[in-house]
DNA sequence: CACTCATTTTTTATCGATAATATATTAAAC
DNA sequence: GTTTAATATATTATCGATAAAAAATGAGTG
């Protein structure tokens, strides 16, 4: 039987998770303002709680905090995004070429967020896309068996989600759809320079949002 | 008149801070606990800013922390290392072919990095060549303009400080020192491959842990 | 009307105390 | 003597209240 792990989650750890869930879901908006007891007030707790889970996502990096005045939910501009992308370039390059040969499951998991992308596409459902964009992109991370490294992709999932609202505005769905089954193929075909076309991808991103400024 | 800063730090940022050094410095050893109304104790404050600094400590991943137990500064094993250094390798990796041609103000850097690091290997000074040697790297990461990416190497330095504890017990000084001239001298001459080299540099460093398990 | 300064209000920062939880200790049972 | 239960202790988790700081308000002055 299946262990039936029961969840004691601290109230710091349960508002933690919550602010940030409403951060990414765009519930609370770049600028808005997180005040301690109006928070506290909501969730029936102290303001100690509070506090301590809004300087968490203050050191994770997804509110700004000044000192006797508070916390705002930060606000991105492009040369952040841009900068954010390029750390999950670096890593993902790194990445790509430790997947080794016959890596069978991964294709198979790559090619599933190509189809949950193509699906969205058709659908064009922007928010669908931008998640199994992330997955695949995840996939690749993920499959050089580093934590660490996963980790630290996984940390830029803000911005990656402030682009997300980008796309098919700035972007076309369409367009970016179709840098990545080229990826896919190249990792199967093994003769393929698996960097290049990863770099190729990037590089259109980066493009579009340096002639958008 | 330079305008005089008052430093007006809170005691959440205060402690913050000085249990980040102690921890750097190696005052407080890995597996160590911290408990909270101890430091409290000793700085005369209450348990509340002590618990903030410890938890923004934990999310920047200086401490573990057990429910109800506390927190206890984190002890890595090699493989944690070792995933440290591919992070870190994959951002240098990226930042060195944005070096362009002509930065001298950067080769100027480097090499006083490399003289200091020259210094402390014959004054067989370890801390003061692993000082040397993350400055050098820093160097590297931060010559492409991306705080972000800083940032996050930045965010490796308690790893970083663990491995300086290794150098020549498990690897020798000198031989980590000879790694790195090369590499100034093949940004200065523009033709040789930088990458390479840089690949080859942490190509050694995994070599020597791997042989000492 | 604009500007300064005092006053009030809002919100964070910190405190001291209590509740909840986990660990250590002891006692009892078999 | 080992295992189990009960108790005691240490420490975190949370609370409610107060202090400190910043921002907003408003009165008075040129």
């Amino acid at each position: 039987m299946a262990k039936q792990a029961v969840v004691r989650q601290s109230l710091k750890e349960q508002i933690e998770n919550i602010l940030i869930d409403r951060i990414i879901e765009g519930d609370l908006a770049p600028g808005d303002r997180i005040k301690e007891l109006t928070v506290a007030k909501e969730f029936g707790t102290s303001q100690a709680p509070v506090r301590e889970a809004i300087r968490c996502i203050e050191t994770l990096g997804y509110v700004d905090h000044v000192p006797h005045v508070g916390a705002m939910v930060k606000t991105f501009d492009k040369s952040q995004i841009k900068e954010a992308y390029q750390v999950r370039e670096a890593l993902e390059i790194y990445a790509l070429p430790l997947i080794s040969k016959g890596q069978d499951r991964l294709v198979v998991e790559l090619e599933k967020c190509l189809a949950k992308m193509e699906h969205a596409t058709k659908e064009r459902d922007n928010r669908k896309f931008a998640k199994a964009d992330n997955q695949f992109h995840r996939t690749i991370v993920a499959s050089c068996n580093n934590k660490t490294m996963l980790a630290m992709w996984e940390s830029l999932k803000m911005q990656s989600q402030i682009m997300s609202v980008l796309v098919d505005t700035i972007l076309s769905i369409d367009e970016i759809y179709a840098l990545h089954p080229p990826i896919v193929a190249a990792i199967k075909d093994e003769n393929s320079d698996t960097v290049l076309l990863l770099k190729e991808h990037y590089k259109i991103l980066e493009g579009y949002w340096e002639s958008s400024k």
